[in-house]
DNA sequence: GTCCATGTTCTTTA
DNA sequence: CTAAAGAACATGGA
């Protein structure tokens, strides 16, 4: 569900209505979400003020007025939502924190998400550097020293990180590269318009909020509206919108892939 | 029953 | 040894 632009609007939305308050209670139904395991989150969370909510990559990241810091990934299938406390508890709910009033939870059906302790560990950073503010050449010496896929590239998080399979599909047909493209062979131009092509369709998506696919909603509760803008995404044996040729679907390092033959050809142009 | 899914990490292969 | 490919994780919907 969630990549860089989910994860920035949840963000948004839950500081909106969090940052200031204090987690009056805990709640943790399921231990096993919560690394290191066995961490009593309870004892530190509860009557601590927090201090702010940001996000980095896809993880959202919660400081108290201890500068004791922890994050929380929503996987596949997560969402942390802001609630009254008399809505209805959906199952798989894994964590409630009374914040006074209302409640944040955190769902996630599948659990490859959860909760991160960091403390104040300040060099928890094993992820590479935020797509929204890459350089160019930064981002072409980090590509030539993989002969991998471009797309399997774009989806390391040790490269760069927030891109998932949605974004990394939309940014290489906007910058019209082919997917199975090895990531060494890109020129310069092509690394400039992938660059260019990254930060439009993020910073697109994080404008309509978001792609809802099945479970993603922001913290209020609201689906994106992205996925109507999608050009390639799950769109196969569609138009493509620029040149009408019909979207092919592959399987690329275990990922279904969507592209357009024509606007990403394999060979250069 | 089968296949597939927005993510990450561990294991296996080359 | 390293890089890359593949499997695994857990659940639910089509």
């Amino acid at each position: 569900m969630p990549e860089l632009p989910e994860v920035e609007t949840v963000v948004r939305t839950l500081s909106a209505k969090v940052v200031g308050r204090t987690i009056h209670n805990v709640r943790l139904n399921r231990t096993d979400i919560v690394t290191p395991q066995g961490f009593d989150l309870a004892r530190h969370l509860r009557g601590r003020n927090v201090v702010d909510i940001t996000r980095r990559a896809k993880r959202i990241v919660v400081r108290l007025d201890n500068d004791d810091r922890f994050y929380i990934h929503l996987g596949m299938s997560g969402r942390l939502t802001i609630e009254k406390p008399d809505a209805p508890m959906l199952p798989h709910t894994h964590l409630v924190l009374d914040v006074g009033g209302s409640e944040i939870r955190f769902r996630d059906p599948r659990r490859f998400g959860g909760i991160w302790w960091l403390g104040k560990e300040r060099d928890d950073e094993n992820i590479g550097p935020e797509p929204l503010a890459l350089r160019t050449p930064q981002l072409a010496k980090m590509l030539s020293k993989t002969k991998r896929a471009i797309k399997s590239a774009l989806l390391d998080q040790r490269l760069i990180a927030g891109l998932g399979n949605i974004y990394a599909d939309e940014a290489l047909h906007a910058a019209g590269i082919h997917p199975k493209k090895r990531a060494d062979k890109l020129n310069r131009e092509q690394v400039r318009r992938l660059n260019v092509a990254i930060k439009s369709t993020l910073r697109r998506a994080i404008r309509h909020k978001g792609s809802t696919l099945r479970d993603y909603v922001d913290a209020d509760g609201a689906a994106g509206n992205f996925h109507n803008l999608h050009r390639v995404y799950a769109r196969e044996g569609e138009d493509c919108l620029r040149c009408k040729t019909p979207i092919k679907r592959i399987v690329l390092g275990g990922r279904s892939t969507c592209f357009c033959p024509q606007c990403q050809p394999r060979a250069a142009r």
